[in-house]
DNA sequence: CTTCTCACA
DNA sequence: TGTGAGAA
């Protein structure tokens, strides 16, 4: 399919689509006419991608561990034993990230509690609907 | 329809 | 990381 089908499955703008491409995320084939040729094995791909980007993972790292990845995704192949420590110092920045908010949360608590308690409040924050 | 590049937040 | 404009 060209770039106009895999917009349409998956939802990635086709801008997109060519910027991961250049990030060595994708590797479409293309026709004659430059137009780009992606399988339908590239629109799962794309899917992973996101995930992968939501999670913050860096294009960088992305492009390495795509590859690596077993259908099942609960596997991973052998080539990639070098980067389980590259995913692991991941995992341990992302702890970091959660610790940092959880204390810049903790700083508001305190400041919110020492303020006047106002009606407003309630005016801002409604009742939630049920 | 598709390609590309330049510029920018 | 992701977008917009504009030419081909």
């Amino acid at each position: 399919m060209r770039i106009g089908e895999m917009v349409r499955r998956t939802g990635v703008s086709e801008r997109l689509l060519r910027y991961y491409e250049e990030q060595g995320l994708l590797a479409p084939t293309r026709l004659p006419s430059g137009y780009r040729v992606y399988s339908d094995a590239d629109v799962d791909t794309v899917r992973r991608i996101r995930i992968l980007l939501a999670a913050g993972l860096p294009t960088a790292l992305i492009a390495r561990v795509l590859p690596c990845v077993r259908d099942d995704s609960t596997t991973l192949a052998p080539v990639c034993s070098d980067l389980v420590a590259e995913l692991r110092r991941e995992r341990e920045r992302i702890t970091r990230a959660i610790n940092d908010l959880q204390a810049s949360r903790s700083v508001l608590d305190t400041v919110i509690a020492a303020g006047p308690d106002d009606a407003d409040q309630a005016v801002r924050e409604p009742v939630s609907k049920g």
